[in-house]
DNA sequence: CTTGATCCTCACGTTGGCGTGAGGATCTAG
DNA sequence: CTAGATCCTCACGCCAACGTGAGGATCAAG
C-alpha cells in the first residue's frame, strides 16, 4: 500500500506519515523506485499514534509505548508507562472538565442575563469569583 | 500588589503576567518608576486565564470571553463565543477520554500477561485492532 | 548608604507537529 | 507515448506561550 492510500483511510496528511517514520513511529518498506510500501497494518497502527497524539503525548513517549502493541510483553517499565501516561490524560481531563462546568456555569448566567436583564446582578461576584470563598 | 506576589498567589510566572498584559488580558497601573500595580482581583483573573488557557483556549479566545466577567451582559456574539468553547472542549474530553479507555485496555492485558504470561496470546488480536472487526 | 531582592524593557531561543514550496523522479491510464 | 497524478528528498516556515539572559533602575531593610 502506497503513503497516499494510508493517509488517507487513516485520516491523516502524507507529510504527517513522513514525519512519523522519520520519528521512527513507522517503519515502511521501500520500492525499488524508493516508494513507501506500508502493510495493511499501518493504518490501525496510524490511527492509534493520532489517538495518542490527540490525547497529549509526544512522539517520543509514543515511541515508548509502541513495542507493546506487537509483543505484548508487558515488562515493568512498560506497565509503568502506560500508567503515567492514563494519569497525565486524567490529569488533562480533570483540568477540562473544570473548565468544562465553569463556561457551562457562564453560560447559565448568560441565559438568565437574557431572561430578565436588570435583576441580575446578586449573581455578579459569583462570576468574578467562583471558587474562592467571601474575603471578609 | 507587585507582579512578584500576583505570579505567587496566582501559582503562574512573572514572566506570564509579563506577556498577559502584552496580550490585553491583563491591564496594570504603574508606579510612578514604572513598576506594575495590579488591584486583588487580579489574582482571580489570572486563575481564570489559566484554567482557561489549560483547556486549550488561545490568548485571542480568551481576551474574547474576559469583558463577559465584568459586565456579565449576554450579548448572542457572547453566548455563541462560550458555547462554542465549551464545545470544543467537549470534544478534547472525548478525545482524551477514548486514549484513557485505550490505555487502561492495554494495561489490563499487561496485567493478564503478569498473571499468566503464556496464555494471552488469543488476546493478540485486541491489543492489534480494537476498534476495527475482523476482515475476513 | 549600601546591599540584596525585585522590578523594568528589549529581544532572541525553544518546542512539536506538521505545512508548504522547490525541484525532480515515477507511476498509470488512455 | 504522453500527461496528470502520485511519489521522492531537502529544507525553511509557522505558531503559541512562554524561558532566558543582558543590562540597568528601584525598592525596602538594616
Amino acid at each position: 500500500m502506497r503513503i497516499g492510500k494510508v493517509a488517507e483511510r487513516a485520516g491523516v496528511s502524507v507529510r504527517a506519515l513522513r514525519y512519523y517514520e522519520e520519528q521512527g513511529l513507522v517503519i515502511a518498506d521501500r520500492s525499488p523506485s524508493g516508494h513507501r510500501q506500508y502493510p495493511e497494518s499501518a493504518v490501525e497502527r496510524v490511527k492509534f499514534i493520532q489517538l495518542l497524539y490527540a490525547a497529549g503525548l509526544t512522539s517520543k513517549a509514543i515511541l515508548q509505548i509502541l513495542p507493546f502493541l506487537g509483543t505484548l510483553i508487558a515488562t515493568p517499565q512498560m506497565t509503568r508507562r502506560l500508567t503515567d501516561e492514563r494519569a497525565r490524560i486524567r490529569v488533562k481531563i480533570d483540568a477540562l472538565t473544570r473548565a468544562h462546568d465553569r463556561l457551562e456555569e457562564l453560560i447559565r448566567l448568560a441565559a438568565e442575563y437574557e431572561n430578565s436583564p436588570a435583576t441580575c446582578s446578586a449573581s455578579a461576584d459569583v462570576a468574578a469569583s467562583h471558587t474562592s470563598p467571601p474575603r471578609h
